[in-house]
DNA sequence: GTCTATACGTGGATAGAC
DNA sequence: GTCTATCCACGTATAGAC
């Protein structure tokens, strides 16, 4: 309320993350200019700089608050290995639903952020793992999973349910929850639960 | 052994595919300029276009001869649905084993593909997927697989074993005989056999 | 068959007017 | 806060010498 200033950094500011998030889905970091950018979201290219240090600083910010979105959704529980494991699936996908762009750059741009960035965001990518492989290790101690190797079988479901985002579109043939119950089974398959 | 002429064609010419994919794997297609695969190669950037019309040309020739020598390995089988789904995973694991970087190109690139060639690509990746498609319906219509929709559980599959090219590499703790244990029990999971 | 040189476009990023 | 104008590096691709 006391703000006068025309300011429009509260909404060109998400606007540029949207756009850019977009595109670099669609076309890949590289090839997406900044004044491409800067067209999408209706400004001229220079504009962009007054709400990002560099191109590279963008693209690390769209993956670091995708990753902690993510990260503080999936809060861990107490409930029952099984149960963990059904919720996770269910969560990663319904979460993921109006998130396809996020999770589709989140997984194909890791190595276009330079080393330092990429640190961090593999610390918080690992640390989503981290929390599957520790329901798998739950199930696989008190026997309720079937499992060789829970760090081989969390890689194999992670990169399962991240293969969506490579077809899933929103109004697509299939509803999402119909897309989440089949795939809680296709996951209780992979650790032996049938 | 009649030729004289120092031609290097024949020496050149895969240096220069074998330049292009290890960049494009490691930095992505539209990161890799033409100048940095002459410089693994050792040529002059002037020098490729003697192998190559363009880069996207280059592109599509790495996606597609991998494509095809996929296909061309993955020979239809007459065995039990089980057996040939077993068999599936394992060749399509050995086969990748030191092809890791093509893999990785064909699954990530798709997108910086002209119209024209991503068509051309994608009918050989559907082959592909129609053909474990093709091992699970079978199984599925005789009772061997408990599988609610083949479509997605080959997607799933598919995406399982891909994610394979993001973390696997030689030398690495397991040897791929026993990544390739481990994964057949993962994906028989998935279709209900366990 | 490879080189050097270069045409020509486009990229990221900045300066300064409004 | 956005614009226009611009710097300069680097991209693809080609021409012509060797």
């Amino acid at each position: 309320m006391a703000r006068k200033t025309g300011s429009h950094a509260n909404i060109t500011g998400p606007k540029v993350r949207a756009a850019a998030l977009r595109l670099i889905a669609a076309k890949g970091f590289a090839a997406v200019s900044m004044r491409a950018i800067a067209a999408e979201v209706g400004v001229q290219a220079g504009a962009l700089y007054r709400y990002t240090p560099d191109k590279q600083t963008l693209l690390f910010d769209l993956m670091r608050s995708h990753m902690e979105d993510l990260l503080a959704q999936a809060a861990a529980q107490d409930s029952a290995p099984l149960e963990r494991l059904d919720q996770f699936t269910r969560q990663h996908i319904l979460f993921h639903s109006d998130k396809v762009d996020a999770v589709f750059v989140s997984y194909m741009e890791l190595r276009n952020l330079s080393p330092e960035n990429f640190a961090r965001v593999e610390t918080l990518r690992r640390a989503y793992e981290d929390r599957l492989c520790a329901i798998i290790d739950a199930g696989k101690a008190d026997g309720t999973f079937d499992v060789d190797d829970p760090k081989l079988a969390t890689r194999a479901i992670i990169a399962m349910l991240a293969g969506l985002t490579t077809w899933y579109r929103d109004g697509g043939a299939l509803e999402l929850d119909e897309v989440a119950r089949i795939y809680v089974r296709l996951v209780r398959g992979t650790i032996g639960v049938i």
